[in-house]
DNA sequence: AAGCAGATCAACCGCCCACCC
DNA sequence: GGGGTGGGCGGTTGATCTGCT
């Protein structure tokens, strides 16, 4: 009936190792090498349980260990790997020689998942947050709140966290929320940004942040079905994402975190098209806003047909942002009568 | 110099799957 | 065939380090 217990946990030694204890296991490795690790304590003389001894192995004492800093190369195929395959941390070590798996496991936490939220990258699927959250208002079910035009940012930004609809309780969700908030705060205050990454992820980022539009995000947001990492394989780069944004890239080259929520309303270069995505999308237009960005855009100046119609629906839409905003409201307090530990959980976040 | 907060990373936890008995 | 374990893996923890006030 199955295998002896590999160690008697209760009376195994445990935490920090002592450069004695990592005496031991070279010493044991280079008289007999790698074998059934269960063996290694008894036979190396440790009170060590056999897994924790294999991972000291691997992850610090082998001789083809590199312990110095990550190299650019090795970051950029860190960022690449994550971007194809998620967080395989074992695959994406095999491509890096001397470093294990924990190694880029830290480093990305601690180091490359930073830079990426800094840049406006959402660090889990690699697109720009801009994406990221108009897809979360697609996939809620709930009209997108426009988050150029139409997000009602407060005077009081701690008010911010509870303007978003959308956040449906995965880590993920709780992740992309809390920076989103984060990232509005920051922005809405110092309205500065800075990266320091390759200039694929410059590229992107730069630009998205000069199109100011989820308008023109849409087509990919349309292309986009799902989260998984593995859907933006490596086919789908950034250089396809920056093609796409390129094509109608507003010519502004000072657009900051702010402007880019805030947004250009007049950006697309197709209106039919632009009105279809915002159908699409349920994006919900402030006429307010809109024709005032009408008047400081001189490029929007011209007043279709189509964009007489679209003034119509605006009008239209104005309407029921009052009654999106109280829909949100009502939900809101609902929860908090509903579900208050739970709703205190993601406030908290 | 002390206290604190954030960053770092080694080590552990817990799950999954192939394998053993 | 089925219960149990070892090895592999990703996620998390907590001790230590570092920098700031």
């Amino acid at each position: 009936m199955g295998r002896p217990p590999c160690c008697d946990k209760a009376n195994i030694k445990r935490g920090p190792w002592t450069a004695e204890e990592d005496a031991k296991i070279l010493a044991y490795v280079a008289s007999h090498g790698i074998g059934n690790w269960t063996l290694v304590p008894q036979k190396a003389g440790l009170n060590r349980c056999g897994k924790s001894c294999r991972l000291r192995w691997t992850n610090y004492l082998r001789p083809d260990l590199k312990h110095d800093n990550f190299t650019p190369q090795e970051e950029e195929c860190i960022l690449e790997l994550h971007k194809t395959i998620g967080s395989r941390w074992s695959l994406i070590a095999k491509q890096l020689p001397g470093r294990t798996d924990n190694d880029v496991k830290n480093y990305w936490n601690t180091k490359l998942k930073k830079k990426l939220v800094n840049m406006g990258i959402d660090p889990v699927t690699h697109k720009p947050f801009a994406q990221v959250f108009a897809e979360y208002g697609k996939i809620s079910g709930l009209p997108i709140q426009n988050t150029r035009n139409n997000i009602c940012l407060p005077n009081n930004t701690t008010e911010i966290s509870k303007q978003f609809p959308f956040s449906s309780g995965t880590p993920h969700d709780k992740f992309v929320h809390n920076i989103m908030n984060d990232q509005l705060q920051e922005n809405y205050s110092t309205q500065k940004y800075t990266w320091d990454l390759k200039p694929q992820y410059q590229v992107i980022h730069e630009e998205t942040l000069q199109t100011n539009s989820f308008s023109e995000v849409s087509p990919l947001i349309s292309s986009a079905t799902s989260f998984n990492p593995t859907v933006f394989s490596s086919s789908s780069s950034y250089a396809s994402v920056q093609s796409q944004v390129h094509t109608t890239a507003c010519s502004s080259s000072t657009s900051t975190w702010n402007e880019f929520v805030l947004g250009d309303l007049c950006t697309s270069t197709d209106t039919e098209q632009k009105q279809e995505y915002q159908l699409q999308a349920g994006i919900y237009l402030s006429k307010d806003l809109s024709s005032s960005v009408h008047k400081d855009n001189p490029t929007c100046g011209e007043v279709t047909e189509v964009e007489e119609k679209q003034s119509v629906e605006e009008t239209t839409c104005s309407s029921a942002v009052d009654s999106f905003v109280d829909t949100i409201l009502a939900r809101d307090k609902q929860m908090l009568m509903d579900f208050p530990p739970l709703l205190d959980l993601y406030l908290d976040y």
